[in-house]
DNA sequence: TCCTTGCCAC
């Protein structure tokens, strides 16, 4: 399955380098055991600039001197420190040599200083793959994964052989770039050079292989590589976890953690973050309370991305206040879990709620981080706070010194948007200092399917075609407005755009968890055994709704037919089916809990409204945006969402 | 001397 690729040549590195075969001969080796110990003891003990003084007083540091000092320097995050050792090391003629070049990599990549990463490459001749190696682990750090695949390929051009360390590097470095391009040609390609060299059988390269076709979206060739992996440990059945519950698998994440445990695989922490993730994916609720009680058993509560991993969890699963109670109980807190707390209030409407807790983590000396303001916006959006909203987006810069990225733009559109401010949202979009991507323009359409505004509409479509000709979501709303307006024959020219293109609308999709196990339901469903018992209580609730003032919203539905064959598609999403099948298999006063793949239709809305009055029942649903919390006939979104 | 998995937003 793998196909040998060759991608375009990528361009040798601007400055050539040759390697220059001059050993090191450091000039008095003159061992100096008493002297290293005292450095080492106030390495050990923290106090550097006493260790600094000593080396001061030393005529004949030694490598091992050095090797202490850079360590703690590193330790320390001192830079200022580690650019006196740095002088100090080429007085003292140590700069050629590649064991303390490599050491000093790695202490100024840990200090975030990579253009002195790079000098200290460019200045060292004897290249050892070990200097390689922690130049490409820098490099890959800072987020240059396009240099070191240059350097990789300047490399093996002139005959460097990589060992399985390098691999490891040049594999994460394809993921490790901001690059618009994407580099899995370049992945595939290390993945033949790694298999040319014999190291299929290494587990530390596949599983890094693993996760780099995870963070591709390539689950298929994830799970390849995994079943034909001779030895697994615990690191890479959780890499493979990661990697279904990344990438709308969640599924096939819990069937793959039931494996895991027959096999007497322990999970740790890190496992446990990615089982939370598929339960909140799915909403499986019982599941996750489940994992709740395996983390309390075996001592993990106290691990930070557990316990975040645990808000979130609750709060997608529509327990929000058990979420709070994880919250509150923990003993710490990191801006992680200031933000689990931030976007879970968002996810419910709870706009003012979540600007509280933004408040509150910046009152406790936590600062913000770029995920704080997307989470916090957010929830603005959904609340219908533009002013707070416009207010925040402007202490961004002004107060914490972050630079909005798209993600922010985007969310800004969304806050103005939705409020039917569509003109000042596009004012945003035209003023942006970066590039509006797709997301921003996603924003904007989407605005203009709330609102019904054909002309922005049209002008975002063109644009968003052009980056993202192949989302069929785009298509979809775009024909959703011109339904709306009822301009038919052009519902009916974006739908052969769609169908020329080979691309398929997204089918909605709901589930509900009856007595822990999760069911699907389609809006065409054949495999339920149920489903014509659903079908007919579908029917039946709608006939008795209407006696209570249901009218079904035909507006929404995408073909010029007959009202009649409009309600019958209406009854048929997915949404009123899983109601049913809720209603069905629960017992009186239980409440349901659904969640479905696409937005709520304003249809399944006021339809869920009634059914709630009507059966005196409390519903939840978790659109792909937020939740709906329908109790006697209201919804928490106040109709706003 | 250097290697593998994880939390928060879309």
């Amino acid at each position: 399955m793998w196909t040998l690729q060759t991608p375009p040549c990528l361009p040798v590195p601007s400055c050539s380098y040759r390697p220059i075969s001059i050993a090191f001969r450091p000039s008095k080796p003159k061992p100096s055991n008493n002297y290293n110990d005292s450095i080492q003891s106030f390495c050990q003990k923290g106090q550097l600039k006493e260790a600094l003084q000593l080396l001061f007083h030393e005529p004949n540091p030694t490598q091992r001197t050095y090797e202490l000092l850079i360590l703690s320097c590193s330790h320390k995050r001192s830079l200022s420190d580690a650019l006196t050792v740095h002088r100090k090391l080429i007085d003292d003629g140590f700069e050629q040599d590649p064991f303390l070049a490599t050491k000093l990599i790695n202490m100024f990549s840990d200090l975030d200083s990579i253009d002195r990463v790079r000098q200290v490459f460019d200045k060292t001749f004897n290249r050892t793959i070990f200097l390689w190696n922690a130049f490409f682990r820098a490099l890959t750090l800072a987020g240059h994964g396009i240099e070191v695949l240059d350097f990789y390929t300047h490399m093996n051009r002139i005959g460097i052989p990589s060992d399985r360390f390098t691999y490891t590097y040049v594999l994460k470095a394809c993921v490790a770039s901001e690059s618009l391009v994407s580099l899995l040609p370049k992945g595939k390609e290390i993945h033949c050079h790694i298999l040319r060299h014999g190291y299929e059988r290494h587990l530390h390269i596949m599983t890094t292989l693993i996760d780099v076709y995870a963070r591709f979206g390539c689950v298929g060739s994830a799970s390849c590589v995994f079943s034909q992996m001779p030895q697994k440990n615990l690191v890479s059945w959780s890499a493979m976890l990661a990697c279904y519950a990344k990438n709308g698998k969640p599924l096939d994440a819990l069937e793959l953690f039931r494996e895991m445990m027959s096999n007497a695989l322990l999970p740790n922490s890190v496992t446990m973050v990615s089982v939370l993730q598929a339960c909140a994916a799915l909403a499986a609720l019982e599941q996750g309370k489940i994992l709740h009680g395996y983390i309390l058993r075996k001592g993990l509560d106290s691990i930070l991305p557990v316990l975040s991993a645990l808000v979130t969890m609750y709060a997608k699963c529509g327990a929000l206040e058990l979420g709070r109670r994880v919250f509150d109980q923990m003993g710490k807190r990191d801006v992680v879990a200031w933000n689990s707390m931030i976007s879970s209030y968002g996810l419910y409407g709870f706009g003012a709620k979540s600007i509280e807790i933004f408040r509150e983590m910046i009152r406790h000396g936590v600062s913000p981080s770029p995920i704080s303001f997307v989470s916090v916006l957010g929830a603005c959006s959904h609340a219908g706070l533009v002013a707070e909203g416009k207010q925040l987006f402007d202490s961004m810069s002004k107060e914490h010194k972050i630079y909005p990225s798209v993600e922010h733009y985007a969310c800004m559109v969304d806050l103005l948007g939705r409020a039917n401010q569509l003109e000042e949202a596009a004012i945003i979009i035209q003023d942006m200092r970066i590039e509006p991507g797709p997301k921003v323009w996603g924003s904007l359409l989407g605005s203009c399917r709330i609102h019904c505004n054909v002309d922005l509409a049209e002008r975002a479509s063109r644009r968003l075609f052009e980056l993202e000709p192949t989302n069929a979501g785009n298509y979809v709303l775009l024909a959703d407005i011109y339904a709306e307006a009822r301009m038919w024959d052009k519902v009916k020219q974006v739908k052969k755009l769609l169908e020329a293109k080979g691309l398929r609308k997204v089918s909605g999709c709901s589930w509900i968890e009856v007595k822990r196990k999760i069911y699907s339901l389609q809006s065409v469903d054949e495999i339920n055994m149920q489903i014509e018992q659903i079908h007919a209580l579908v029917l039946k609730l709608s006939m008795e709704m209407k006696q209570n003032g249901y009218v079904p919203d035909t507006r929404i539905v995408l073909y010029d037919l007959e009202e009649e064959e409009k309600e019958r598609i209406l009854l048929g999403h997915s949404e009123k089916l899983a109601v049913a099948f809720g209603l069905i298999n629960s017992s009186k006063g239980e409440t349901i809990r659904i969640s479905k793949n696409l937005r709520l239709c304003e249809d399944c809305h006021s339809f869920t409204k009634l059914i709630s009055k009507y059966t005196n029942r409390e519903i939840l649903v978790r659109d792909i945006n937020r939740f709906h919390h329908f109790r006697n006939g209201v919804c928490s979104c106040g109709d706003y969402w």
